[in-house]
DNA sequence: CGTCAAGGCCAG
DNA sequence: CTGGCCTTGACG
């Protein structure tokens, strides 16, 4: 048994002349030469940099896709391996984007050499250029004659500056472009640039960069997949091909596999640096385990409920990459990253390095693996800048209509993206599809307003929108959005001050998508799990990454809310124009007005296929000013005043004059929306207070307002129907978190039978076609029955496998904690000055209270970090709980009829019935049709959002 | 239908 | 527990 020669790869003929490789396995005590492939001692965490090679064997610098090792190598030309674009990108079409294929010049000395590539860490990735031509000569120059592409091309070098690999992609965001330059290293373990300088390296601070990071970091991972390794980084043995995004030996797989399925802990006797190779594999399985984690094998890449087959798409795997690249050749607009496997960069890292005491047996606390899936997606769905629009925009005036409806198509793309975004979303597919549309038409501006600000995060006094228009305060002053974008500047203040990084900023896109608390959702509980185990992971993060700002996690929080609050402006602002192209925007149209269908009537199919074209996620800023008054701006408070009517109707300014007999209500609402204003008047207003000020007058100002509302709302409340009545209370748990957002939120009664209708309706099918759906693997963080000691054989229903989309994957190291109890924390009955002083206050009450932690701290952490995990936690608690008690404050149905998303559309009393059937129709459509292929929207240019919406997608 | 990368099986 | 080999299932 043990003389069979060892498996290898189908087409791995290669290995017939390796030596050591050829060799036949004898029992592994006889394989002593084994170690040679290391060179002597090694310490913690330094894998055989150097491995000896036979002289005969040429590195084979072929497609990753194949795992086949080309014998011929030694045939090609040692100077300069011209590698073919296909094999280059591994078959995909990647290279239809690459205006020529790149050329890789390699030292004849190095193909000979001992020296392994990306698996030996000290490699590095550079920037070889930007620009069009694969030589850099003339970088940028006439490159983007397409709508400004730009190519980026990364190689990895080895420590002596050979270049190892190469791989190109194109670029459309010119605005980050000029943010970097060749020459300068990626690092990946902390998705940083380096620019190197007479001092050695100086880290690139510049947020501009951001997006920037993330099609390198895509290029790093896709250069790492490249190298062909023969030998199993973590023991020696035979590679097989990838597995769990690494590529490693049969055995090596096994054992990680079964050391997370079986969520082993394994305890190294010695220093945790016990040298692993093909012989003493056995001995010590906690740094074997270590080891795989250290070259990079993915957690993620279990699966929790153990299915078969299929593709896996956690951060790291192929199909991950291949989709990114694949979408990102064809449309043009830049990618995520994905995750080099081995590292592929400098910097392992040494486990001692970070924590002198005895290593766990799991991953290094890096970055949470939920941030780093989540983070995973940005880039790919952030907005595409297919069209440059060089000048600064700004002066729209009612002449720029064209322009302005235009801008909605730009929006409406937006929205596609975040749809699709959040269908990638780790676990969000598991999410029921009701919920899923619920918590995105209660999140989407949100998640929009987030980008806009992560974009002007380092423009100082300016909000970036899409395509380089740019709003200053003083032109917002024209336009009358001064406080929009005032509150804008202000949280991208905070957010400069606090350094918020990329996976704070994802995790906030997410929280604030993820709010259990929305009234009508289903599974509240997985939602509710899903927002605690974020929380867990940001604050992890934060805490971990952030020593110096102590309080950051909260404060995070904090100014969450104050996007919240800003969306409800900008919401508002939307439906207040004019512009019958909502009417058109049908998606857009939904979100908005969920409830209300257009006074004309449905959407036609014409309606709904007929697709505008070109995003931005600037919409809401960039209302026109004749249509948006200024007042609207500073009410948004009074979200749920009714504000508009349908969108073809022209919205009053304040007052409501629709349809349907619901004017009655007006009056009322108006009033909250005075006095709400009023007090916001009271306080507000002055974007350049100090922070401590700014905190103190919109927290208290919206407690206020809150209040206010709940008045009003009770009086409200009292002569509605009782059919809200028994919905509200069939419904207890459903309270909305921010009802004053959610167009959800408005006539609950009525939105839960429109629901049982048009949603259910279709949910069949919709089920069926979600469940027909490839390839999507939700991922860690996301708890579900584990299923051990079934010996993990499917039954048959199983295999039937309409849940293959849903598999979830191991919760491995990061589990699914929970610290979340308290359903209401009054924090805000009074004024505080700033968020310090709120968390301090706590931690002032938790101690007189004497409460013993309640919660394991991570143990990963410093003890420093430690004292604070009380503080934040509780900051976390009282987050969620005044999502809660804002939802509890104004749940019930203010008015009937009237959506409380800062819309206020009236609806339609007697809806047809295909009228009910439409609301959620698009969304619907949108959440099961965007398959794997990521057949959304693309073709922009050509004035169309989509044809398709095949739900079926066959 | 072949490939790839999951999980399962089971002798050692 | 290990690890070689098998089965699965999505994709191209
Ligand atoms: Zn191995
Ligand atoms: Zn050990």
């Amino acid at each position: 048994m043990n003389n069979v020669p060892p498996p290898r790869p189908p087409s791995d003929k290669e290995h017939t002349h390796h030596p050591s490789l050829t060799a036949e396995r004898v029992d592994e005590e006889r394989r002593l030469e084994a170690s040679q492939h290391y060179n002597g001692q090694m310490t913690d965490r330094s894998y055989p940099p150097e491995r000896i090679r036979s002289p005969l064997k040429k590195r084979a610098v072929l497609s990753h896709q194949s795992g086949i090792l080309c014998a011929d190598v030694e045939n090609r030309a040692e100077n300069s391996v011209k590698l073919e674009p296909a094999i280059l990108n591994g078959g995909e079409k990647f290279e239809e984007s690459c205006l020529q294929p790149p050329v890789y010049s390699r030292d004849p000395l190095l193909s000979s050499s001992s020296q392994s590539v990306s698996s030996n860490p000290d490699n590095v990735v550079v920037i070889k250029g930007i620009g069009d031509s694969p030589d850099m000569a003339s970088p940028n120059s006439g490159a983007g004659k397409k709508f400004g592409l730009k190519k980026i091309v990364v190689q990895m070098q080895s420590p002596s500056g050979e270049v190892l690999f190469e791989d190109v992609v194109n670029q459309a965001n010119t605005n980050s472009l000029t943010d970097i330059n060749a020459g300068e290293v990626f690092d990946y373990h902390d998705s940083k640039l380096f620019s190197p300088d007479s001092n050695g390296t100086t880290e690139k601070q510049d947020p501009a960069i951001n997006t920037m990071i993330n099609t390198i970091r895509l290029l790093a991972t896709r250069i790492g997949r490249m190298e062909q390794l023969k030998e199993c980084p973590i023991c020696g043995d035979v590679v097989t091909g990838f597995h769990y995004g690494v590529q490693t030996c049969e055995s090596c797989k096994g054992f990680f596999k079964r050391t997370v399925q079986n969520k082993k802990e394994f305890k190294c006797v010695r220093n945790s640096d016990c040298e692993i190779n093909l012989n003493n594999r056995k001995k010590c399985p906690a740094c074997r385990f270590q080891k795989c984690c250290d070259v990079g094998m993915r957690v993620e890449g279990i699966r929790e409920d153990r299915s078969r087959g299929g593709r896996s798409n956690y951060e790291g795997a192929s199909a991950f990459i291949h989709r990114r690249f694949k979408r990102s050749s064809e449309s043009s607009d830049y990618p995520p990253y994905p995750y080099p496997p081995g590292g592929g960069v400098k910097k392992p890292k040494t486990y001692s390095a970070l924590s002198p005491e005895p290593p766990l047996p799991r991953p290094k606390p890096q970055i949470p693996d939920l941030l780093k899936e989540i983070y995973a997606l940005e880039g790919y769905y952030e907005e595409t800048t297919t069209e440059p629009q060089p000048c600064c925009v700004d002066r729209m005036t009612s002449g720029d209509k064209d322009k302005f409806d235009s801008l909605l198509h730009l929006t409406e793309h937006r929205l596609y993206q975040i749809v699709k975004w959040a269908r990638h979303l780790p676990n969000f597919l598991n999410v029921d599809r009701k919920d899923q549309i619920l918590l995105l038409q209660n999140a989407w501006a949100e998640i929009v307003c987030l980008g806009v600000i992560w974009r002007s995060i380092d423009a100082n006094g300016i909000i970036r929108l899409s395509f380089g228009k740019c709003l200053d305060m003083e032109k917002a002053k024209e336009m009358n959005h001064e406080e929009v974008i005032s509150r804008m500047l202000y949280v991208c203040s905070c957010f400069r001050r606090l350094k918020v990084d990329q996976y704070e900023y994802v995790a906030l896109k997410v929280l604030s998508l993820m709010l259990p608390d929305i009234r009508g959702l289903q599974d509240r509980d997985k939602i509710q799990q899903y927002q605690n185990n974020l929380l867990e992971a940001l604050l992890t993060h934060t805490s971990s990454h952030y020593p110096e700002f102590p309080l950051k996690f909260g404060e995070l929080l904090i100014r969450l809310n104050e996007v919240q609050r800003l969306t409800t402006i900008t919401r508002q602002q939307i439906i207040h124009l004019k512009s019958p192209e909502i009417a058109k925007n049908s998606l857009l149209m939904e979100l908005l007005q969920h409830n209300a269908m257009p006074a004309g009537g449905t959407l036609t199919s014409d309606q709904a296929l007929a697709h505008p074209r070109n995003p931005s996620d600037g919409i809401a800023v960039v209302a026109p000013t004749t249509a948006c008054p200024p007042d609207s701006s500073r009410s948004h408070a009074a979200c749920n005043g009714p504000q508009t009517s349908s969108s073809p109707a022209p919205s009053g300014l304040s007052r409501q004059h629709s349809v349907n007999g619901e004017v009655t209500n007006c009056k009322d609402v108006e009033e909250t929306k005075l006095s709400s204003a009023e007090l916001q008047r009271q306080h507000s207003d002055c974007p350049d207070k100090s922070d401590a000020d700014y905190d103190d007058i919109s927290e208290h100002s919206r407690t206020s307002i809150s209040l206010s509302r709940q008045d009003s709302r009770a009086q409200r409340y009292a002569s509605s129907h009782s059919r809200h009545l028994s919905v509200d209370e069939s419904s207890s748990h459903d309270i909305s978190p921010r009802p004053r957002y959610s167009s959800m939120n408005s006539a609950p009664a009525r939105t839960a039978h429109s629901h049982s209708r048009s949603v259910d309706g279709h949910m069949a099918a919709a089920t069926d076609t979600l469940s027909a759906y490839p390839g999507r693997r939700p991922s860690s963080e996301f708890s579900f029955p584990p299923k051990h000691s079934d010996s993990g054989r499917l039954s048959a229903d199983t295999s039937r496998r309409s849940a293959a989309n849903r598999r979830p994957s191991s919760s491995y190291p990061s589990g699914g904690k929970q610290f979340r109890t308290a359903t209401s924390c009054s924090a805000f009955n009074y004024p505080v000055k700033n968020p310090e002083e709120l968390l301090l206050r706590q931690q002032q009450q938790h101690l007189e209270q004497h409460h013993s932690p309640p919660l394991s701290s991570p143990s990963h952490l410093p003890p420093h970090y430690v004292d604070n995990l009380e503080l934040h936690r509780q900051a976390a608690m009282q987050w969620q709980g005044q999502q809660q008690e804002l939802a509890a404050m104004t749940s019930p149905p203010l008015l009937k009829g009237y959506n409380m998303k800062g819309l206020a559309m009236p609806h339609l009393q007697q809806p047809d019935p295909l009228q009910m059937l439409s609301p959620d129709f698009l969304s619907q459509r949108l959440l099961i049709s965007q398959s794997s292929t990521d057949n959304m929207p693309q073709d922009f240019s050509m004035g169309r959002l989509s044809q398709n919406y095949d739900p079926g997608g066959t």
